[in-house]
DNA sequence: AATCACATGCAACAATGTTGCAAATAATTT
DNA sequence: AAATTATTTGCAACATTGTTGCATGTGATT
């Protein structure tokens, strides 16, 4: 919904512009995360490359996306789906990336278990990342 | 030691060179994960980046050393400890890294926990990843 | 010592990400 | 509704990171 798209903008104090919209829109249609490249094919070049980086560097900032380490360390994001605000992301579950297809879940149900460090140790933030194969390419 | 390094050369089945006994006295001399920028730093320019990427490589095929996702999605490796080999790693341990200093730990001890993945979804590689403040820097 | 297989360095390129600044657009005020 | 202000965008230029082909050099094998 276009509404909804300007109520999360408004709601983080960033005006409603084409770029922000479209991308959040991609984002909410999408079922996995979506790298910078994905976001570019799908916006068919409408957007400058340094517009993409910065609206996502943007929305990261604010709590509407997350960013999801992978094992070859290619940068993916998805939406947040908790409460998370500026600052401050609870997006404490599994991801999931198939080596088939190579989708990006995020597994909203499943938590991340609690780790327990050396002594000494203080934890922030704690990331699992699951690879295999997902139940489209089984 | 010297011939030690030779010797998991050997084991791999790789030609005993200069770079790749230098790139791996430095990964034993490490206490924690090296990126190839702190491999091109400390080797004092004197193999080609060319090379310290292809060495890289070939040490993380023949299971020498595994990468390590981080949450800024830059790539770092460490020794393998376990006995990897080509293409099988067996490096299920959990990954710290301090946000102060950004020294990446192997934490060998601490193995990644069991996930429970919905149906359909098959699990090949787990990978955890713990950031926050590390034991020098509390 | 000669041969062979492999590793290295160089050059050239591709991909990815960053910064400064002027022009365009959105939000706010009058 | 128009003017003002604040923010966003696109462009150019640059930096960093990673890849590939090929000639040369070095290590391993005979
Ligand atoms: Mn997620
Ligand atoms: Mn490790
Ligand atoms: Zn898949
Ligand atoms: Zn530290």
């Amino acid at each position: 919904m276009k509404n909804e798209i300007a109520e999360i903008l408004k709601r983080s104090q960033l005006s409603v512009t084409g770029s922000r919209t479209k991308i959040l829109e991609l984002f909410q249609e999408a079922n996995g995360a979506l790298a910078h490249a994905d976001i570019e094919k799908r916006t068919d070049d409408s957007y400058d490359r340094v517009t993409i980086y910065r609206t996502l560097q943007t929305f990261v900032e604010k709590g509407i996306i997350h960013t999801i380490p992978t094992a070859d360390n290619s940068v993916r994001y998805a939406l947040c789906k908790d409460e998370c605000s500026t600052g401050h992301h609870h997006d404490n579950h599994v991801h999931f990336i198939c080596d088939d297809c190579g989708t990006t879940y995020c597994l909203d149900n499943i938590t991340v278990p609690e780790i327990t460090l050396p002594k000494g140790f203080t934890q922030k933030r704690a990331d699992v990342i699951v690879s295999g194969i997902c139940k489209n390419c089984e």
